[in-house]
DNA sequence: TTGTAGGCGTTATCAA
DNA sequence: TTGATAACGCCTACAA
């Protein structure tokens, strides 16, 4: 069966191609009659004709599609995310390819690659540690670039995400709050900015309040269940335990919680755990997490309709949206007073 | 900065297009210099030169896309799934259109339409309850479609995945061999395959060992962790508890498991449970379940191979994989005697 | 208000 | 062994 073209379209209706095409665009600015208008509208609709979005890159030199790069697809704040993305691009007509750069800087540099081939329209990036440099290359090429949920180390490209600084800051003075005085802090891998923020604002918090920051209490994780376990591992191992501890993420604080457990500690009896994220493991926890809510699906479509808005070239051309957070008061967490 | 066209790399080769055309295109039927190919092959280099695809599916009329169809790309088992496929499609030199159903008939269908749009070459498709008659349309159109992960209920399109019936035969006859005599059973959607082969298996097992099947001790869920819970929530209501309870996948059991645990019944001392897939969470839960592994990513990669062979019309067209499971040990089952 | 014609970058056919 | 040329389906400047 072969594809209707706007030819087919232009003979039924017995019209110049033209007046198909300025139909099928809706091209105001040339008048037509009305009624020439609505014939070709109803042949449009009985053959159900779409244009060809190759023939018609052809001359435009648009592809309609925009890339996606993210670390993990099968991270479910990403795939959340995509969700979102993808909500707002298919109701514009755009489509989504989605790279994943499987955690790797070097496949990252791959797709980087890729997406200048599928000649994208722009990219939506959230980097597991790409170089400025690479990244440069897409907007020289004067595609729009739009972080998501991840800074990068310098430039000034728009971005979409939380603060992790002040998420930080509101959960760690949530916990001393509730009396927790000696806090320790499991940080992310140092590459990634949600990571650097979050243990930023656990520092500010916890000077402010004249809290001692023992070194002991300090540990470094790679935002993995695994890396968790670890670390709790070697909290346990401590002569002496802190009263509570926060992770840089939902994954590694879940993985802690293990360790503990594993030594017979109780959460949040014996020791009180947060983390950041509320991925829905979070809630199915037990004990539920103590965390703060990162809105991936509505950061999906934030940073969708700032990406149209720049690809677009509309007058205001957002550069940046920061995103409200939640502070979800689970279970591993108790008020000490 | 425009881009590299065929006719750039012709000029600074100094031959006409239709030679560059042949050695980007690999042409081994037609002989030509080998000094001519080198020199062609070096430009080509020098000015990074890749082929329009837009340009050339218009002689093609190949888009060399593929479109994958899932009930939920958040859920990890998808997600890991389109892992794999990308994975070889981009090997293969194919882009992959994600679409996300939503586990909504309607955005289902509605995605068939705008696959048809996109003009991808293959879909591979994981259902949420299509009817045939839509994905008929797909193959009315000469586009190959395999199915991932979950059958058809009509049609014998080819499918790559596991066979929930021998699957849940093997994970049933565990927990008999383990002692377990009264086993409940939490069924799945009824309008997905996996869910009904894999009640079908355990009713085979329990008959085939003579073992009663107590209405009672069976649910109706919806493959979410809270229809687990409410199920959980159902059995610890009836006036005996069966030994153990089987759910039709993991996410259900770690529901029943927090619905029993908050009753105070422990696991695996008071009743057993299990479950199928061996999704992440299924290891990170306390106590690690005992489940069935699907392999995921595997089923990706395969599906994808198969997809690419129905395409490229290979001799050997691979009509359906069943995939090799695991059974996983966990500690949510203990032996009784 | 509508139509004609040229060209976007590629590949395939035919000719040299 | 290589090259000229006609499509593929669409959009748009220009013509009518």
């Amino acid at each position: 069966m072969r594809k209707v073209t706007i030819i087919d379209v232009a003979r039924k209706a017995g019209v110049s191609l033209t007046t198909v095409s300025r139909v099928s665009n809706n091209d105001t600015k040339k008048h037509m009659r009305k009624e020439t208008k609505e014939r070709v509208l109803r042949v449009i609709k009985e053959l159900d004709y779409t244009p060809n979005k190759y023939a018609r890159f052809m001359k435009r030199q648009k592809s309609g599609v925009i890339g996606v790069l993210v670390p993990d697809i099968s991270d479910q704040f990403f795939s959340l995310m995509i969700r979102g993305i993808e909500n707002i691009s298919y109701q514009n007509g755009y489509s989504v390819v989605i790279c994943d750069a499987d955690n790797s800087l070097e496949k990252e540099k791959k797709y980087i690659r890729i997406l200048l081939k599928e000649m994208v329209e722009g990219v939506i990036l959230t980097s597991s540690g790409i170089e400025n440099e690479k990244v440069k290359k897409l907007t020289k090429e004067r595609i729009p670039v739009i972080l998501a949920d991840r800074k990068l180390k310098t430039g000034d490209f728009p971005y979409v995400g939380s603060d992790g600084v002040k998420d930080s800051y509101i959960l760690t003075k949530y916990l001393i709050d509730l009396g927790y005085k000696e806090i320790g802090f499991l940080k992310g891998p140092s590459e990634v900015a949600t990571a650097t923020e979050r243990f930023k604002g656990y520092i500010r918090v916890m000077e402010q309040n004249k809290l001692i920051i023992n070194e002991n209490y300090l540990k470094q994780g790679d935002y993995t269940f695994q890396s968790g376990y670890l670390a709790g591992k070697e909290f346990v191992n401590l002569t002496k335990l802190p009263q509570a501890i926060i992770a840089a993420n939902d994954l590694m604080a879940v993985g802690i919680i293990r360790a503990l457990e594993e030594k017979g500690l109780r959460i949040p009896q014996d020791i009180g755990v947060a983390g950041f994220g509320n991925i829905p493991l979070s809630s199915l926890v037990k004990p539920k997490l103590t965390t703060i809510e990162i809105p991936a699906y509505d950061i999906g479509r934030e940073v969708a309709l700032i990406l149209l808005s720049h690809i677009k070239r509309k007058r205001k051309r957002i550069k940046t949206k920061i995103m409200d957070t939640k502070l979800i008061k689970g279970e591993s967490c108790k008020s000490l007073k």
